[in-house]
RNA sequence: UGGGCCGUCGCCAAGCGGUAAGGCCCCGGAUUUUGAUUCCGGUAUCCCCAGGUUCGAAUCCUGGCGGCCCAGCCA
């Protein structure tokens, strides 16, 4: 564990468990669970809610946490998402060893259960249609009307429950409904549906229940019955607190334990959206290449992207637990991934926009061979060797011919040091007669400047380069965000979000050039091309040319000079 | 005009009646063969507003204002 990750904060959440557990309250025993619905891939907003469960958990004596499938929708869920999610958690970082919990396996239990309340006359079948019940229900100010089902006898409810189950009925046709108030405030007491009619086939149960329990029916119960302590999630579910305690009351005598429902925000993130039905648009419309296209907030995307487990686990942490509604800056996300990177990630020399430059002092056909450190603080990294030959690249932009004021780079008749190589002066210009273009510069290398400074005179600039024979091609994909505007998702309102996409979210770069050390480096490798940024090697075969994607630039203080106007 | 929740620096976020932590961003400066990293230093007399209680309030009380969520047989 990373010094960044070594004290979690104590939010108020820790706080309750801390209290909890000093107040002997469930012997003790700390147990949370991470329970998402297999009906998408996992975000970055998911990446929060593991890291507190699993969190919380890992920092409590005999702490537990379940891994839970919500599957109590057949008909939005698929087995495809179950790997990908295990897969998610497990990179990020977390195991919840043997503990891989479905709430389809217990539906025989929900079932029984959900018999008890009829029994005891807690739950009714109602035989309303889904319009029907929609108007019975009132509205946010007005208390909604009894169904003219409620009072049918527990007999009949049972009998119909039964019958519900054996396949009797149509789709629709009948739910079950928990007997609370239909003119409670809370719209979620007003006799919400514990089960509907569902002949539909599940991706675990198959064919066998043509009934399904709702979330709220589901969830409380599944955490009781697995024994969680503390069930965290987001603060839309507040509403339903009071129902998911209902009904864990009601059933207490057959279930023994009363989880603790605790809401905290969700993340919002900057120039992004977090929500599953907006992500699938996306995919869907082709703007992206897929649920992992690198540009995405899924934990796959960013994975593609060469963020690394580490760096989230610490943005998770960074962003603390709170109730307040947040929209968390991009730039404390690079922040995180920058500080991984910069520790693990090897050095290395690329040119994204080359420019032929000759040095004239270097006879044809003669290579010298250089050693370079693959991190500048760390020398356990080792070394990598470049070769340095007569005609070499470097990056379009580190020349200038009229540079601006406080330009360090290399300008017609000034000096620069090539990284891990010499100090050249550029001679000459040369451009192409017809349009005017720079297309490459003659230079002269200072053969004493090779591990020293020049004694007599001071060279500001040090540029990239690569060797022209001793580089390979490579294309090179950079990223910006998916959107224009800092809060998409207020902005996106019905199907208008094409109004704010940003068209150069991807740029390819098919002209690059990366030094020999890269030649083979396997796919989702990262390296920093120095003075750049972070790049890895695309995951996804491709034939031809490697592809890196730009993970993240560097910070750049220059650039930013640039943009600002003076003063 | 129903209910629930939230409001501390540009963005997160501590604070739990004793006189505003920290991180990110930003601004200086040092070191540097990455305009990177690292390192120093700076940045809220004030905590949505207005009253009140108190020797003392961001923290307690009252009243406002602003924002988010809820009317799926979704989760």
């Amino acid at each position: 564990m990373s010094r960044s990750e070594e004290s979690p904060p104590i939010d108020f959440i820790r706080q309750i468990v801390a209290a909890d557990r000093l107040a002997g309250k469930n012997d003790g025993r700390v147990v949370t669970r991470f329970p998402p619905e297999p009906n998408g891939f996992l975000h970055i907003g998911h990446a929060k809610s593991i890291c507190l469960n699993f969190g919380v958990a890992a920092e409590n004596p005999a702490g537990r946490c379940n891994l839970r499938f919500d599957d109590t929708n057949p008909l939005k869920e698929e087995e495809l998402y179950i790997q990908s999610i295990q897969t998610d958690v497990r990179w990020l970082g977390f195991d919840w060893e043997d503990r891989l919990y479905y709430a389809s396996g217990y539906f025989e239990q929900l079932y029984q259960l959900a018999e008890q309340l009829i029994e005891a006359g807690h739950a009714y079948v109602c035989s309303l249609s889904a319009e029907a019940l929609r108007e019975y229900r009132g509205t946010l100010t007005q208390p909604g009307r009894e169904s003219p089902y409620r009072n049918r006898s527990v007999a009949d409810n049972l009998d119909l429950f039964r019958r519900m189950r054996r396949g009797e009925f149509p789709d629709g046709s009948h739910i079950l409904r928990a007997k609370i108030d239909m003119a409670s405030p809370n719209i979620n007491m007003r006799d919400p549906t514990l089960y509907r009619i569902l002949h539909a086939h599940h991706h675990q149960t198959g064919d066998q229940w043509p009934i399904y329990p709702t979330y709220d029916y589901a969830h409380c119960l599944c955490d009781a019955l697995e024994g969680i302590t503390h069930s965290l999630c987001t603060l839309e579910f507040e509403d339903h607190r009071p129902l998911y305690d209902w009904i864990v009351d009601r059933l207490q005598g057959s279930l023994g334990n009363h989880p603790q429902q605790i809401e905290f925000s969700r993340l919002s993130l900057e120039y992004t959206v977090v929500s599953k039905r907006k992500l699938n648009t996306l995919v869907k419309s082709g703007i992206v290449d897929g649920w992992d296209d690198p540009r995405m907030p899924t934990l796959s995307g960013l994975r593609r992207r060469g963020y690394t487990p580490a760096a989230i686990r610490t943005f998770c942490q960074r962003i603390g637990i709170s109730k307040t509604p947040n929209n968390v800056e991009l730039a404390l996300l690079e922040s995180c991934l920058r500080e991984d990177l910069d520790k693990q990630a090897p050095r290395a020399m690329a040119v994204l926009n080359p420019l032929r430059v000759v040095i004239t002092t270097v006879p044809e056909g003669q290579v010298e061979a250089l050693s370079a450190a693959n991190h500048p603080q760390n020398p356990e990294m080792g070394l990598r060797s470049l070769h340095w030959s007569r005609e070499i690249f470097i990056e379009r932009e580190d020349f200038c011919e009229d540079p601006p004021k406080q330009f360090k780079r290399l300008v017609p008749g000034g000096e620069v040091r090539l990284r891990q190589a010499y100090v050249i002066r550029c001679d000459q210009v040369v451009k192409d007669p017809q349009s005017g273009e720079i297309v490459a510069l003659h230079c002269s290398h200072d053969p004493a400047t090779l591990h020293a400074n020049p004694p007599d005179r001071k060279v500001k600039g040090v540029i990239h380069w690569v060797s022209a024979a001793h580089s390979h091609p490579v294309e090179v994909r950079s990223y910006e965000t998916l959107f224009t505007v800092p809060h998409p998702d207020e902005a996106w309102q019905g199907d208008n979000f094409a109004e704010w996409i940003n068209p150069n979210s991807l740029t390819v770069l098919t002209d690059c050039r990366v030094e020999e050390s890269l030649k083979d480096a396997p796919p989702g490798s990262i390296f920093q091309f120095e003075r750049l940024g972070y790049f890895c090697v695309d995951s996804k075969p491709t034939q031809g040319i490697p592809v890196f994607n730009r993970t993240v630039g560097l910070r750049d203080t220059w650039a930013k000079q640039q943009q600002e106007p003076k003063g």
